[in-house]
DNA sequence: GTCTTGTGGTACTGACCGGTAACACTACAT
DNA sequence: ATGTAGTGTTACCGGTCAGTACCACAAGAC
């Protein structure tokens, strides 16, 4: 209930603490940043202790690839998502994720992409992050590629770059400069780039 | 000489201490992030010692909000520095700028916006490097709206956005994803964003 | 002269960092 | 009943963190 941590477990939940510890370590590392917290805190906030943590994650890094794995996969399933809802349906896959992103900016406790920015805070190129990192981008990258393809969209590649870089900087002006209005304006700007990709009128 | 840091300054120079301290600073913040780098690091880097840094910069953070200012000042002299170049011609001044933005993206020892960096680092909304990045970012949308209207371009504060979106996020995906053929593509696309909003056909 | 201002050097505080050792305990399987 | 796997607890390690106290030294001002 404090103003740190709304998401402390206080204990004695059913859940395994390997789960508790990275559910419990995503919401930190997310909300105050990888290197500004400690492994204690982590712990605490788990409702469990250092050793636990420990015998799970070899070490803070490895605990910070595992975050960023988990990220990633959520981004995954959130394609996946859409995909279920438009079956098919390139354009409006595209449109949803659109329409999503501009949630996600315009909501004051989104912070970006985490992905993105662990790659701010970690620039060793040794980091374990990093590896999980480039990964994602690829794998993103690729996969925007095919839904735009599918849509029928010309210059498929093209489209998604364009696109990648208009939401990536949406949400990395967000967190230095505020929301207002963004929302909406990444939606108008990320339908005319699609429209300007249509073969047909459309 | 080493990997680590290119700048110490090995003492002795004519430079007073505290301008020693601000560059010194800038860089390792720049290069390794805001918390990776302490005081103790940066002191010695500068050829100077712990006291002198505290007797110039009250905290660590009044430092990191002077390496804000420095390099927000920075981006003001690149501005002029377009301006002086292409004089009254604010089509030219956006080329010019996206160029430059095309070459930081390309290379590699870049690690994009240290504002936008710092805003991902620091998410406390009470640091002193908050308002540092707040006053830099309305400036600098101001100034690009500016440029955008002067140029005679229409719905000069549409593409300004525009514009900074599609900058803001080649800077932040140079840093997870790499830069290969980024900056050709970013220049392309920055040009097609401002012909879409010429009056005249051009 | 001396007084002041800026600087360098050293040593320190107290807190926190990531990581480990050793041991007690519970649950469950056989 | 015994073994085993996972967990909790406490205390600790060496290192680093931001920040400070204290003193010595140099230069310029007067």
């Amino acid at each position: 209930m404090s103003a740190k941590s709304a998401a402390t477990y206080e204990k004695d939940e059913r859940i395994p603490p390997r789960a508790r510890i990275l559910t419990v370590a995503g919401d930190l590392f997310y909300r105050h940043g990888i290197r500004a917290v400690g492994v204690d805190a982590i712990a605490e906030a788990a409702g469990t202790n250092k050793m636990t943590l420990y015998r799970h994650f070899g070490s803070k890094d490895d605990l910070v690839a595992a975050y960023l794995r988990q990220s990633a996969s959520e981004a995954d399933g959130c394609w996946a998502k859409f995909e279920q809802a438009h079956p098919g349906d390139g354009r409006a896959q595209l449109r949803a994720w659109l329409e999503e992103m501009a949630e996600h900016v315009a909501n004051a406790d989104q912070r970006g992409c985490p992905l993105a920015n662990a790659a701010v805070e970690l620039p060793e190129k040794d980091h374990p992050a990093r590896r999980v990192i480039e990964e994602f981008k690829v794998a993103q990258r690729a996969k925007l590629i095919q839904v735009c393809r599918t849509a029928g969209l010309s210059e498929p590649d093209m489209l998604a770059d364009e696109l990648h870089l208009l939401l990536e900087g949406a949400r990395v002006t967000a967190q230095s400069v505020g929301s207002d209005g963004l929302g909406v304006r990444l939606v108008r700007m990320g339908e005319a780039m699609i429209a300007d990709h249509a073969p047909d009128s459309d």
